[in-house]
DNA sequence: AACTATTCATAACA
DNA sequence: TTGTTATGAATAGTT
């Protein structure tokens, strides 16, 4: 009958006993917490735990995690991008750039599962076509990043500038932006800029 | 000073302004559980909350909530393949896929990268190569079923054996064999079945 | 798994 | 928003 003598140490349990149970307690304390969050504030949350063995414990607040994950995913993309292109992008661009991904994250999604699949001929064929695809659109991406940098010399000797700029803008920015903030949450996530520089253009190696 | 005077209706919060507010407080409430029980028990704990107005919470017992998000994905892939293969699966094969699977998953990651990106000129290659691989893969994949297929029948002619039947030795499984469960959490994840009978394998519509 | 003395989280206020 | 406080909830250790 001594139940709590002190209040809890926030370190690691040491005895393996009392660690699992206190796994199973608090683990469906967290649940539940998720759930009412999401029931009572009307949010979207997705949790996932693994236990020490590696066991997988999941919990979404809508139909299934990957829904969850996958918008996650999205909104990454998404900040990423809006941080990338900044304000100087078209919205064609913008637009083509979206569809892009969809069709390209559907098909990494099929491709994980075909290829852990029975890898049947249907599959198979659809997979072919989708890979296909991409490395179409890939190549004429490179062809035209290549027409536009040809049109952009040229018009650079036209214009009988020598400037040799080679689109260094980008600095690294840490800035933090939140405007309610009371716990461990990000809200702007942030990404490391990646990819600048558009060098040579033609010959790679090929497979 | 009259808090609480009943217990809390599991139920969406009217009121606009109160719903923030106790989204905030049980936002930080339940990232501290989240951490208590990463620190304590020593799991891995990603947790993901969009507000009502789809702004992103994270949160991570790891270096980044993406890592435990592709655990999550290895870990799906993982027990989606051992339901598939069973137990008739060469150890070489296995491995195989491993590595393919490692590669394309690579591969997606980059590609949606990349396309968000400057989709500049070596990124543009490098992601070209590891399309055509992929491509390459899949295609000498499915030369092989092919080669498998054809094989196979002619074995089965030879024996003089005229059964036709089909590979159809799956069956739905929804048991479960958690060993330790109090509350919403799933150990073992259940994948629906999904592409069997090896059909015709052949002509494909072509990009 | 059930119990219970405690600590903890938090709804309503300020 | 942040802080306070009375209450309901969660839970560590034990049975």
């Amino acid at each position: 009958m001594a139940p709590r003598r002190g209040k809890v140490e926030l370190r690691r349990i040491e005895d393996r006993t009392s660690r699992q149970v206190r796994f199973s307690k608090r683990r469906s304390g967290l649940f539940k917490k998720a759930y009412e969050l999401a029931v009572l504030c009307d949010a979207e949350v997705g949790l996932l735990v693994f236990s020490p063995a590696g066991k997988l414990y999941e919990f979404s607040s809508v139909s299934s995690l990957e829904k969850t994950v996958d918008r996650y995913q999205k909104f990454m993309n998404a900040a990423g991008d809006v941080n990338k292109y900044d304000d100087n992008m078209q919205k064609h661009e913008e637009f083509a750039h979206l569809v892009a991904d969809m069709k390209l994250q559907e098909i990494g999604k099929r491709l994980r599962k075909t290829i852990f699949s029975q890898l049947n001929a249907d599959s198979l064929c659809k997979l072919e076509k989708d890979l296909s695809d991409a490395l179409q659109w890939t190549r004429s991406r490179k062809t035209q990043l290549m027409t536009d940098s040809l049109n952009q010399l040229q018009e650079e000797a036209a214009g009988g500038r020598d400037k040799t700029e080679e689109t260094e803008a980008e600095e690294r920015n840490d800035g933090d932006d939140d405007d309610d903030e009371g716990g461990g949450g990000r809200a702007a996530p942030r990404w490391s800029s990646r990819g600048k520089a558009p060098a040579s253009i033609g010959r790679c190696s090929r497979a």
